[in-house]
RNA sequence: GCCGGGAUGGCGGAAUUGGUAGACGCAGCGGACUCAAAAUCCGCCGGUGGCGACACCAUGGGGGUUCGAUUCCCCCUCCCGGCACCA
């Protein structure tokens, strides 16, 4: 039943199912169905995107966020790339013209520490793990263009990081600065404070050292407003990843207030920003962070001081634990004016004053703020409560929360009686009039510091003239290619002992000069790679015009662990682009973004005596359970000894509780492991692995290959090869007379696929394979399949016609399909549906077939269900009130009761109120 | 502490957004086939009471709105995630 000789394929397609086969397989074999599968779609080139033109079809571009190749893929890649996979297949059968490109984020220090433990550079490594993962998702079988690949190691990509880094350079977008950064021990190179979690290093969880160090920064700030402006314009976004968004970036509303002193005779103010400047009569005195200017002046003069500071600024403690330290602080011996009473303050150096917030310096006003309470309750400074709260009365012995609460002025002088807003507006306004402040926005965000000290990343278009200093590499001598044979040892940046890198002319004077051997952040390389798969073959320029037709991307798909670095960088990079004219017409790169949830599974342990705890993977422990299915606990399999159940946990090494996708594939196929990761809960949510949930997505695929073999034999007699018959299916208006059965199973699968469509377009895969299996078991009994041998061939016993039942696999095959495309590939061909299941469309729903001459309906009495009852489709409301309570069920629970009203939900449910 | 998201059978999860709670699957139990096991197929499967028809209870806990609440509102408990000396 395969499209044959002198047959016309519909679809103008002249496609053959690739083998020539007599008949069916009796058996499921996915590895032979998948090869087969793949091969045809390579050789069709089927997943290649093309832009077409104006009134072509739409465009759909679907991107999964590209991976690390660390070395073999694992099951959150297989994840991330199914539901994208299933998205992407969709798309186009909706009649999209979509993109799905894959590339390998290629920089980075993995690369380099392997290379230390196996004395292999980088390059070789990073090229290895990219072929042997590439093989994994072909596998895979996912329909991505291929031709599109790019990796970011390559000089043909990352050249246009280094260009668009000197246009920024030349815009003052991108600067150079000494300042204190985040330093990473472990690894040796400088983090940005997007790669600092809890204190720690993002990736080797080493607490960071502050150091001061020169570095090139982007200028994000410059868009902080623009960038949480438009998180309103992502109605496709998660919330939470906007709200995590919004807080990075960190808007407040405060005022700027200057409070005078002389210093050596010359008249200064000290800065501080305050988002309470209602409080500003309750100021006792002022902190200074230990890197401010005048704490280091005053140390100059004050040893004990200078000690303190010294003890401050080295700050080698985990800022999280900062945040519990005692506050603790000393004067600086200097005074400065209150601004509005003049009256003397005493300046303090205080270790709870941030350098890098606002103006390094705050305003202490312990009355209302629970960090200058507890400073000024250690070191005996006065507290002035000036803020009143109605009904409550104000005590200095111990800081309650209602405190800082906006309430009225009082003790305030002319501001009495004033509330939160109307101070700040006099207060200001006041200030303003002086020339000692006025309102101001500060934000939370920071610029990108993007040097790193690394070997094995973009290499930063700078060299270092003795004469002319920092000068530009001019665009005609790019790329700076960075060489792929070095092996780093420890010891610092290899670049640095490379002259043929290193020594170079400085292109300004023409005299010997150093390259600059940092390299860019590796966040730089995955800011952009979206817009250039437009067009990877573009030797010329960063973009072209296919990057218009493409971009947004309509739907990214990739981890919440991202919800902050990647996706702030990449939006600030578009933005950029944009402004540059490298992209016109858009300013936000992923319309739409799914965040899918981790990958769990099972964690045993066992403690030793020693107290030290060992892990055992899920796969050599048994679980006991007791009768009624509970478990009661688990042993390792080897010894029989117990084992604690550890709970579920994300997959990880240290956990012992991975799975390798390569075994799944191996053992059951691409399709059941796609089948099961979309089937055990929805993409959003995390999934709990399990082995006994493979097992049963293989049993689903092995029972819908038996069926449609079954079904094979069946139709494969001669005067039934007419598979052509079905194209257009037109039913009897009274089928649900001449055929009952027919007419319901219609009304089963129509049903199911309204509810299956609805599901895809809201990405909620899990019901979708649902919906599948829920045909398949409607498609069973007709066909008396189940109580038939193995290979015996039985016509139907229902009267079924043929062709519904040929319509309702054919609604299957292609719910299904995006899914588990390889199976529904095979069984498309082999029961002669037309044309390639991949240029098939998603199946109508035939709103006729949920029509019903009697409909069910429920029947309540005070909302509680008390039967059942089957009606007339065209019953008007007083016929089912009556029918309702004429209703043994009804009658029971209404027998001598009033009845006060009846509630009639058409087709659904009637209420009886009593 | 602030912000966000949750809590439904033995388990993963459904409930088309206020209308039959537990779809679909897993596990379990009983049966068929088999010398036997596996595989496959059939049946049962929230709890309590009852031979049964059926009744009552049940979506973390408590209240409310409604003819009707897993769904909306208020209070509380617990869990997960993010941020956190941000002035």
């Amino acid at each position: 039943l395969r499209p044959g000789p002198g047959r016309p394929d519909p679809c103008g397609y002249n496609l053959r199912f690739p083998v020539n086969r007599a008949s069916m397989q009796t058996q499921y074999h996915p590895e032979e169905i998948e090869r087969e599968a793949q091969a045809h779609w390579d050789r069709t080139r089927a997943f290649r995107a093309t832009e077409e033109p104006r009134g072509g079809r739409p465009k759909f571009y679907c991107l999964s966020m590209f991976p690390y190749p660390s070395g073999k893929l694992h099951m959150g890649h297989v994840r991330n790339y199914t539901i994208g996979d299933v998205i992407t297949r969709f798309q186009r059968m909706r009649g999209c013209n979509v993109l799905q490109p894959m590339g390998w984020d290629a920089f980075g220090l993995p690369a380099e520490n392997a290379a230390m433990a196996n004395g292999v550079p980088p390059a070789k490594w990073t090229y290895d793990n990219i072929a042997y993962m590439k093989k994994q998702l072909r596998s895979l079988g996912f329909a991505i263009d291929w031709d599109r690949e790019l990796a970011t190691c390559k000089p043909e990509y990352y050249r246009w990081n280094q260009w668009l880094f000197l246009r920024m350079l030349e815009r003052g977008l991108v600067y150079k600065k000494t300042g204190v950064v985040n330093w990473d021990p472990v690894d040796q190179t400088v983090l940005a404070n997007e790669q600092v979690i809890d204190g720690r290093g993002w990736r080797t969880g080493a607490p960071v050292e502050k150091r001061e160090i020169p570095m090139y920064y982007m200028q994000i700030t410059k868009y902080a407003q623009e960038l949480l402006d438009d998180l309103e314009a992502l109605p496709g976004w998660p919330e939470r990843v906007k709200t995590m968004q919004a807080n990075w970036i960190g808007k407040s509303h405060g005022v700027n207030i200057g409070f005078p002193y002389e210093l050596a005779g010359k008249k200064e103010l000290l800065r501080v920003f305050t988002t309470r400047a209602d409080t500003v009569m309750g100021v006792t005195f002022c902190a200074v962070a230990a890197e401010h200017p005048l704490a280091a002046h005053a140390a100059r003069s004050n040893p004990p001081l200078a000690d303190f500071v010294a003890e401050c600024k080295r700050g080698s403690v985990i800022e999280a634990e900062l945040a519990q330290l005692d506050k603790k602080g000393m004067p600086t011996g200097l005074f400065v004016a209150h601004p509005i009473t003049r009256e003397k303050i005493e300046v303090w150096v205080g270790n709870y004053v941030l350098m890098a917030y606002g103006e390094g310096a705050v305003m202490g006003v312990p009355g209302h703020d629970e960090r200058d309470f507890a400073f000024a309750g250690k070191y005996g400074l006065p507290i002035k409560p000036v803020i009143d709260i109605e009904g409550r009365t104000y005590s200095t012995d111990a800081w309650q929360p209602w405190y800082s609460e906006y309430g009225r002025c009082v003790n305030s002088g002319k501001y009495d009686g004033l509330d939160y807003q109307g101070a700040v507006d006099a207060i200001a306004a006041d200030l303003k009039a002086k020339g000692l402040g006025d309102k101001q926005v500060t934000w939370r965000l920071r610029d990108w510091g993007i040097s790193r000290q690394r070997y094995w990343g973009t290499p930063i278009p700078i060299i270092h003239c003795a004469a002319c200093g920092d000068v530009p590499v001019p665009d005609k001598q790019l790329p700076v290619v960075l060489p792929e044979d070095l092996v780093p040892d420890g010891t610092g940046n290899p670049l640095n002992k490379t002259p043929s890198f290193l020594d170079c002319e400085c292109p300004k004077c023409g005299k010997k000069a150093k390259r600059e051997t940092d390299t860019m952040d590796t966040f730089v390389d995955s800011s952009w790679y979206f817009i250039r798969y437009a067009c990877p073959d573009q030797g010329n320029s960063m973009v072209d015009e296919r990057a218009k037709y493409w971009m947004p991307v309509d739907q990214y798909i990739g981890g919440i662990e991202h919800a902050i670095l990647h996706l702030l960088y990449s939006r600030f990079w578009t933005k950029v682009m944009r402004d540059l004219g490298l992209i016109s017409g858009i300013d936000e790169p992923f319309a739409r973004l799914l965040t899918q949830g981790m990958v769990l599974n099972e964690i045993f342990y066992r403690k030793g005596s020693d107290g030290r705890i060992t892990y055992f993977n899920p796969a050599d422990v048994d679980l006991k359970l007791d009768d009624k299915g509970q478990r009661i606990g688990a042993v390792l399999r080897e010894d029989g000894e117990p084992v604690e159940l550890g709970g579920m946990g994300t997959m990880s090494k240290s956990k012992n509780n991975g799975v390798d996708p390569q075994e799944i594939i191996e053992k059951y196929g691409a399709d059941t492991a796609r089948l099961f990761m979309m089937f055990a809960s929805p993409p959003e949510q995390t999934l709990e692995w399990s082995d006994a949930g493979i097992e049963g997505a293989a049993r689903f695929l092995k029972r819908l290959w038996a069926f449609a073999h079954q079904w094979h034999l069946l139709v494969a007699t001669e005067s039934k090869r007419r598979a052509g018959d079905y194209a257009h299916y037109e039913y009897p208006s009274d089928l649900a007379r001449s055929h009952p059965a027919a007419a319901a199973l219609r009304l089963q699968v129509h049903s199911v696929l309204k509810q299956a469509s609805f599901d895809m377009e809201r990405t909620q895969f899990n019901t979708v394979a649902s919906a599948a299996m829920k045909i398949l078991n409607a498609l069973y009994n007709p066909l008396g399949f189940h109580a038939l041998g193995d290979t015996q061939v039985v016509p139907p016993a229902t009267g079924i016609p043929e062709r519904v039942l040929h319509e309702s696999f054919g609604i299957l095959l292609r719910v299904l399909y995006p899914i588990t495309p390889h199976i529904c590939h095979a069984l498309w061909y082999e029961l002669g549906y037309a044309g390639d299941i991949i240029t098939a469309p998603w199946p109508a729903m035939d709103a006729t077939a949920l029509e019903q001459d009697e409909v069910e309906l429920v029947l309540q009495v005070n909302g509680k269900l008390r039967g059942h009852m089957r009606a007339p489709r065209s019953a008007g409301r007083e016929q089912l009130e009556q029918l309702a309570l004429a209703h043994d069920a009804v009658a029971r629970h209404t027998a001598g009761q009033a009845v006060k009203k009846v509630i009639v939900v058409p087709g659904r449910l009637i209420n009886v109120v009593v």
